[in-house]
RNA sequence: GGGCUCGUGGUGUAGCGGCCUAACAUGCCAGCCUGUCACGCUGGAGAUCGCCGGUUCGAAUCCGGUCGAGCCCGCCA
């Protein structure tokens, strides 16, 4: 019997309820108390007069008291129902009350679901958080959507496969966690960023449709959506092209979402699939929020030939960038501060200025005014042009990025745009806009490399038609440079964004050792490398290598996201703080001496002060 | 590595140069109360204001440093 589970039809039964006090309600003769466990409250009543000796006990209790109840269940007096509570027709009359163990009074209010409770001490006392509503719920939808996967995927002849966690270190970008070999000093093993290698290997051992909930480690800075370690769905699958690896993810995703949020519509299915170029170009992101609309402009062919008289804009014409543009609603009344305060965000992101044009709903007979401060530079004419071009209404505001960078200029409308969608409260909160972004270019240059650096994946494949473009211009194809065609590239890679968030990335991988040697001789590997850091993969591939493709899906932000949270924290039952630190458990810690000389090792010091007892 | 914000009884906040012998709410403790459900009433205890240093006749209040937490940039898919 939980504390969730009785009703009216329970009238006369004898039971038993453990669980936590909630709270008490003390008359004297009469005592309540309600009962807590992860199902529900129940109501207890102690009657002085009827039960002495569970009144007597009763009168002891405090809240967090763990309770074991023996009883009779009642329908409640008349009148004194409580319709917040499931279970709120009956209450318990105590004939017993055993207390299973004392507690202290918490640190924070557990019994107030709302109550702000400073972060320190959350995760200070972890258990004790968890056993508030919000965070209990939120594991809670964490695990069903985890089923969720999990069900979706075996009904699809996917097969489970745990991978290593000690493992070697993995090609990606991040920073590797190290474990040093107690059994070979001197040697360590890598935490896996992601079960990369090993879920192809899988695909060359033939295992067909592998998926796995695998924990991942980045040593990286941490954020509100990245933790030291998260979990991934990873997937994936043989002979398939990149739209048969979409089809599936989509279909389970929609599966997946209708059963754990079946009250939160889906924008559009099929989900759209956005190129690339035409996410930077038209949401100057490429994990964009389609919740609502404020696309980019490009102000170039409103802004007509030649001069326009705006220095900043005729500079970056004519070293060849963007002159873009958003427009805000309703915000042509932002105070001065108020724009202030979003050309510093766009200066924060890499932007020179940020240039405004609003656009009065009173205007003189009933013409709407532009208002400018570059308005003296270009012209009215120019003005009403670029208002007009850009769609601007009475009352909005149009937000211009000029720069040489076509990237910077996407970059920061595309910041502005999520910003000021969100602000002005264009995103309906309950809605999932799914979307695909695809065709990613294959790398970027790495000039303090002096190579090309994977755009997403080192062995991710590249679009049939572009293939030939993974030569260097040297000729020689250990010596990458700038200006080789590989940058062109465009890779057969996906990324499935939610609401703005990227929820997960993959391709259809290079399954040909020649064309996989290329690939990674751009990326600034020298054959001795290659054979040091991916010799297994590369022999299995000599193998009988099917094709193959996958991706990984962010488990901790997709569950935030269903549970409405911004911070992965909340969704995680121990989480780090943001300098990587187990406050409850008091991680990371300093080794036993013994550690140390069984591992071979010696601390040096760092020049970094303090910690180092 | 850098920027910004925060740090006051158990908890959440107020106070932001002397009127603070630090306020309020809640929690806690004690007493009363037989139908409440954020029970109520009465009384009580509880913080020297994260830590160190400085400015000042005087610091919770100003300055510097430090520790911790959060947000962001870099970093990271």
């Amino acid at each position: 019997m939980t504390c969730g589970d009785l009703r009216a039809g329970d009238a006369g039964r004898e039971i038993r309820v453990a669980g936590w006090v909630h709270r008490r309600r003390d008359y004297g003769g009469l005592i309540f108390i309600d009962l807590r466990d992860r199902y529900g409250l129940t109501q207890i009543v102690i009657n002085e007069t009827e039960a002495p000796a569970a009144a007597e006990v009763a009168n002891r209790v405090r809240n967090e008291f763990v309770l074991e109840v023996r009883g009779k269940v009642a329908r409640r007096l008349a009148g004194t129902e409580n319709a917040k509570l499931e279970t709120g027709e009956v209450e318990v009359q105590a004939a017993s009350v055993e207390i299973l163990s004392e507690a202290q009074t918490p640190p924070f209010y557990i019994n107030e679901p709302d109550a702000p409770v400073d972060e320190t001490l959350r995760l200070r006392y972890r258990y004790l958080d968890i056993r508030r509503r919000p965070m209990l719920d939120r594991l809670l939808l964490r695990s069903r959507l985890v089923s969720a996967i999990r069900a979706a995927h075996e009904r699809a002849g996917f097969v489970e496969v745990e991978t290593p966690i000690l493992l070697k270190s993995t090609p990606e970008g991040a920073r590797d966690f190290i474990v040093p070999s107690r059994l070979q000093p001197g040697s360590v093993y890598a935490l896996p960023q992601s079960p990369q290698q090993l879920k192809q290997l899988l695909m060359v051992a033939g295992m067909d449709r592998y998926f796995q909930i695998a924990r991942c480690f980045r040593d990286e800075d941490l954020r509100g959506d990245r933790q030291l370690e998260f979990t991934q769905l990873d997937l994936e699958m043989s002979f398939v092209t990149e739209e048969r690896v979409m089809d599936f993810v989509e279909a389970m995703i929609v599966e997946v979402s209708r059963s754990v949020v079946p009250d939160r519509p889906i924008q559009q299915l099929p989900f759209p699939r956005i190129d690339y170029h035409e996410a930077m170009e038209r949401f100057g992101s490429d994990k964009p929020d389609l919740r609502f609309g404020m696309e980019l402009v490009d102000l170039d062919p409103a802004l007509g030939e030649g001069i326009t008289g705006f220095r900043v804009f005729d500079e970056v014409r004519a070293a060849g960038g963007r002159v873009k543009a958003i427009v805000a609603p309703g915000m042509a009344d932002a105070s001065r501060s108020g724009i202030d305060e979003l050309t510093e965000f766009a200066r924060r992101h890499g932007a020179r200025g940020l240039a405004h044009i609003s656009v009065l709903a009173d205007g003189p007979a009933g013409a709407p005014a532009a208002h400018s401060p570059i308005a003296k530079f270009l012209g009215d004419d120019r003005v009403s042009a670029i208002a007009g071009a850009a769609g601007v209404k009475p009352g909005d505001l149009m937000l211009i990025v000029a720069d040489a960078d076509a990237e910077v200029v996407a970059d920061v409308l595309g910041r502005l745009r999520q910003e000021l969608g969100l602000r002005l409260g264009l995103a309906d909160e309950n809605v999932l806009a799914f979307c695909w972004v695809y065709h990613f270019p294959m790398y970027q240059w790495d000039s303090d490399g002096g190579r090309w650096h994977a755009t997403h994946n080192p062995f991710s494949g590249v679009l049939p038609e572009d293939e030939k473009l993974l030569v260097t211009a040297s000729g020689d194809p250990y010596k990458p440079s700038r200006q080789d065609p590989a940058g062109k590239a465009r890779a057969l890679q996906y990324d499935i964004a939610l609401n703005g968030w990227e929820l997960g990335g993959g391709s259809v991988r290079i399954h040909k050792r020649e064309l996989l040697e290329r690939s990674f001789a751009l990326q600034g590997y020298s054959l001795e490398q290659m054979h040091e850091r991916f010799g297994g993969i590369l022999e299995a591939f000599d193998y009988g290598a099917p094709p193959h493709g996958g991706i990984a899906i962010g488990i901790d932000r997709w569950s935030a996201l269903f549970a409405h949270q911004t911070n992965i924290r909340e969704v995680m039952a121990f989480p780090k703080t943001q300098s990587g630190a187990d406050l409850m458990l008091d991680a990371p810690s300093a080794p036993e001496p013994e550690q140390y000389s069984e591992l071979g090792l010696r601390f040096v010091g760092l020049e970094i002060e303090g910690k180092q007892s």
